[in-house]
DNA sequence: GCAATTCTGTACCATTTGGTACAGAATTAT
DNA sequence: ATAATTCTGTACCAAATGGTACAGAATTGC
């Protein structure tokens, strides 16, 4: 008895979340978002809260995806060879554009830090998440043989992490796609996963 | 024949810089610089003339203060001993609060690579300054045979910063100093610089 | 047609933003 | 004392901020 509640929620949000990851937080602005999302002001307020509560929505929507790359990944691929998928599949094998963007929960907790700790703790529990996916994988290799046990699973995956947030800020500084496949190369060998 | 142009210009900018590298800068108001610097609004644009001017000259002090301790640090230590330096004297041998804080250059890298590409290069360049200064520091020390060839000095310093740009990540990130100092002594082994 | 519901559009709000203007107090040298 | 200069304080500005209110158009089931 009542017009339908269409409206793309979905594309709503993906389209929010693609301008939050290219200028963070602060730097988007409502009419900006209206912009991009193709909705009315008052169907923001509506179905979406407030500015922060969709920032958070956004957040959560880039984290389970990468979450669920990495996972996916680590059923399909050798536990040596997720380190070279992950860095390919995010830096090399996407638009310029993506690339330039960087990772929403990097760039969420560098700009966030000082200023809104609980989000910058909700980033960082997306980060924490992705780096004990990679950890269980490693301790499953080394468990199996498949990977040599010279530094622990944990470590490992720490610096994996470490390294994978430095490739995250390279690739907002002005950087050509050469350059980072050089520095991903550099890396992979330095983890002793060259291959 | 006047009143002396007197005002602690130097700490006000030390102020200034401070604020602008817990919270970024669009975090930062103006309100809030003026409490810090503790001077009035129209000595304030007086003498430093827009809130992105002041934020140009605190980046240019952090950046110039940065290169010119590891420029030091290189004339008085065998380079393989620089990243460590370099790592503990800025991650380590410091307060938390400028832990917290992270590295300046690298927070705007974050902050403003899609808003504010000028400012972005900016601080870019600075960060290639450092990365110079290692590479011409692995360089000559590869020409004495003090340090071993087996990666190019430029390579070896564009991993060096890679690492660093991730550990300034984990440092803004809630994380204890002796996570750090194990990610410093991982990351190092990893270089071949271990000890 | 009619009631119900969901959208759009716009007007409006107080607050905050960065920036300017200017009066007057303070401090110096003569 | 006086002139010169530099500071403080405050009032002011237009624009932009995030958020609310509400009228009315659009679309559905009955």
């Amino acid at each position: 008895m009542a017009r339908p509640a269409a409206f793309d929620r979905t594309k709503a949000l993906e389209a929010a979340m693609n301008l939050f990851w290219a200028r963070g937080y602060s730097a988007t602005s409502l009419p900006d978002l209206l912009d991009a999302m193709a909705i009315a002001r008052s169907s923001f307020y509506a179905s979406f809260g407030t500015k922060r509560k969709l920032f958070i929505e956004c957040l959560e929507l880039f984290g389970d995806r990468t979450l669920a790359m990495v996972v996916t990944d680590a059923d399909n691929l050798p536990a040596s060879a997720l380190p070279r998928a992950f860095f390919e599949s995010t830096l090399l094998n996407v638009s310029q554009r993506k690339v330039k963007n960087g990772c929403m929960m990097v760039n969420t907790v560098l700009e966030l830090a000082g200023v809104d700790p609980e989000l910058n703790l909700f980033a960082t529990q997306k980060l924490n998440a992705i780096e004990g996916a990679f950890a269980r994988a490693f301790e499953q290799a080394q468990a199996n043989g498949e990977l040599n046990a010279t530094r622990s699973a944990t470590e490992l995956a720490k610096m994996v992490m470490t390294i994978n947030l430095g490739l995250r800020v390279q690739s907002r500084k002005v950087q050509s796609k050469a350059d980072l496949k050089s520095l991903i190369e550099n890396s992979l060998s330095m983890l002793g996963l060259a291959a």
